[in-house]
Formats: structure tokens, sequence, C-alpha cells
DNA sequence: TAGATTGTTAATCGATTAACAATC
DNA sequence: TAGATTGTTAATCGATTAACAATC
């Protein structure tokens, strides 16, 4: 790492982006590539691919380019994906049970290993091998084993208590698919995904785009 | 809407956050509210309120604030949420089924009419009271209903062959939760979740915060 | 060496914030 | 009217793009 300056979040939303890139190069045993044909590739500028990789180092050489499988570990490494993570799943509905069994996540060392739920309907359900917990569990199996990433699966609403629950673990994040915005203390950071608000965003060009059409045809 | 000039993506993308503070505020039966107050629970600085509202027109009243309930049918209509949208779901696996199963679209106005997918595992299948399609009816299936959404919920690679498919139909939205970029032609709007980067995310932001925990404790 | 391409500085562009006259 | 708060213009800040010297 460079220095201990603040990157932007518009830089970090961009890594994996850079990663799955360099991964399918990989996979095309392409070995070199330059900062001007990966962003080609990408569909953004060339500069803003050296402006983005020089926030954490200098990983290419002048008249030559980039090494692919170099850069695609780095960028591994600044994602922190070449640890694993335990993660636990709080609301085993249908959406949470997507999740676990979601083969991906295992794939690049996310792992669950505990499931929870509030409701009698699926305490007790075998999901992805691991039968699901009643969330008046969740305090002890925090205390007892270690867990990197709290996975809130839960419609909305009765968050908030749990998020105390997490506060007094060693659980350092929240990846929040509650539609709620979720306040929490600074030794919590919190992943937003907002599926609702993808949706009405996606009306929102429809709707555009049909205004635009019709201003077009006539 | 006040002229056709170009709304940046940073306004369309809290304009569903704007909607659901003030859908908050309606259920408090709170009538007014001031760019500075719901600055202030929402995180931000008024004039960015006040700033993104004015693309789309003059909503307050000088000395007043914005009347909540015409502030939120304003929004409602600016997102496109006052039409209902006909979805089909390409891709029954846990996550497709999961997302016919979420009953908080259809209270928003969008709705799975039909369902697809390729494998014999899930063909037949009975989802949410509809049976799962073979993928090889979908063209038909458009060619003679009114679709406005597709819903692509396959993992990866597979999706060019249906955008191809869609591209001849009347589909003008995408929502997209394969991890792969999508290339689509001019009539089509995609909205990507990319879930996977949105996990690397959060491991970058809990790495650095070790990193910082590390540096702060020595 | 000559050509290519980086790392980095400088210029531009756009988005956010501040300020304030207009006005309810 | 006086106070409050908008709509909007101007100032600031940050992110993207362009340019180019350094160097492989």
């Amino acid at each position: 790492m460079k220095s201990d300056k603040k990157i932007s979040t518009a830089v970090i939303q961009r890594l994996p982006r850079y990663y799955r890139y360099l991964g399918d190069l990989l996979d095309k045993d392409i070995t070199r590539i330059s900062s001007k044909e990966l962003a080609t590739r990408m569909g953004i500028t060339a500069s803003q691919i050296r402006q983005d990789l020089n926030n954490f180092g200098s990983f290419g050489q002048q008249g030559y380019g980039y090494n692919v499988a170099l850069l695609y570990h780095e960028i591994r490494h600044i994602l922190g994906l070449d640890k694993s993570y335990a993660m636990v799943l709080i609301g085993a509905g249908n959406f949470g049970q997507a999740l676990v069994n979601y083969r991906g996540f295992a794939k690049r060392g996310y792992s669950f290993i505990a499931l929870f739920d509030s409701s009698s309907d699926v305490i007790g359900k075998e999901i992805g091998g691991m039968s699901v917990m009643d969330t008046t569990l969740l305090p002890d199996f925090l205390s007892q084993n270690h867990v990197d990433i709290a996975v809130i699966a839960l419609p909305g609403q009765a968050v908030g208590q749990f998020i105390d629950i997490l506060a007094k673990s060693d659980v350092k994040g929240v990846w929040n698919f509650s539609g709620s915005d979720l306040t929490v203390p600074s030794n919590l950071t919190v992943e937003n995904v907002r599926l609702a608000d993808s949706l009405m965003t996606l009306s929102y060009k429809i709707s555009k785009d049909e205004i635009i059409q019709r201003v077009t045809d006539a």
C-alpha cells in the first residue's frame, strides 16, 4: 500500500470490476496488458485505470504494460480476497436461503458457518447442510465462534436489535439486504444492497426512454 | 419535468432514498418538511436536496418547505412508480425463486407474469402460483404478451443469447443479476446488480479497517 | 537505440456546497 | 410585516481526463 491517503468509494467500487476483467484475461492465457487495451475492453479511459491503480502502488512497467497475473493478485490482495471470511446469516427466508445455496461466495472464500431466524417455520430446517437456529442463540454463538461478516436478510424493520448484538461481538462487517438504512457503531462496517432502489432506478430509466422515444418519434 | 437536460446517475440513485424517507414521514403523519430537516434526517446537505429536486421542478414553497404528500407523489411519478410493470424471470434457481416469492415488488407495481429456465430440474415446477416454462418458449411468449422488464437470474455466461431474444421483443428493461457485464442494443436498458462486487467491497473496507486499527493501536 | 507505455502532474469537467435574493 | 425557506447562482471541491517526462 502506497500511503494512508483516503481512497474514494468511486475507486473502491471499480476494483471488483478490474478483478473480474483480469480474471477473464487470465482464463484466456493473456499474460500482459496495457492500460489502453484494458480500457478499451472495459469501456473506460486508460488514464482512469492508471490513476486508480496508482492509489495502491506501481504495478506496471513502462513500455510493457501490466503483467496480468501479477496485477490480478495485487487487486485480490487489496480487496482482501486472499483471506477467508466466516459469515452468519440472520434471516433465513427465501432470499437468505438463496444466498446460502449460491456456491459462488464460498469459491471466493466467504463461508456461512451458521444460520439464524426468528420464525418457527424455518428454525430447525436444513439449508446448505446447516440447521437454522433460533435468533435467541445468536449472542451465545457469536461469543463462542469467530465471525467476520453478518448477512442480514430480514425484510425491513426489526434489524436494529441485531445490530446491538453484532456490535458487542467481533463481527466486523454487515452485508445488509434489509431495505432500510442502518446506523451502526464505528466498530462495524455496513455494505447495503438495496434491491428495491435498484429496480426503481430501472423504471426511471425506462420511463425516461419512453419520453425520449416519443419526442424523437414526433 | 423541467427540461430535457440530462440528469446525472448520482441524482437518479438518490431518488429512491428520498422516496423512502418521504414514505416514512407520511406514515408518521408529518405533512410538511424543510430541506434542512430532511437533510438532517438523511445525513446529507439541504443544498443537495434542493438541487436534486430542482432538476425536475419546483415542488416547495418559500418560507414553508415541502408538502410531504405532494413531494412523495412527485417523486413516485418521476420514478415511474405510478405505472405497473410486467416482468418475466429468466433463470428460476434459488435466487430467482426468492425474487418471485418476495412480496415487496408486487406491492410497488412490479409483477412477474412468467418464469423461464433451461433446466429440466425446475421446468414445470410451481413457484408463486406460476409454472416454470422452458426457455425455448420465451420468444413465442414475448411475441404474444406485453412484458416491460426481464429479470435475469442466471449464473454468468450464457446470458447473451437471451439478450438477442429480448432485443427483438417489446421488453424495455433488463434487471441483471448475472455477475457479468451485459452489452445491450439501444432499445434495452440494463440495471446491474452485482452481489459479488458488493461483497468484495465489504471485505475491502473490513481489511482496511483492520489496518487502521493496527496503526491506531500502535 | 527507438518505440511503447507507465507514473504522475496539470487541466478540465462535473458534482457538491455555500450564499443569497426572491417570496411565501 | 418579519421570519423562514425556497430556487438558483456562484464558489468550492473532488474526480476524471489529458499531457508528458521518465524509463523499460
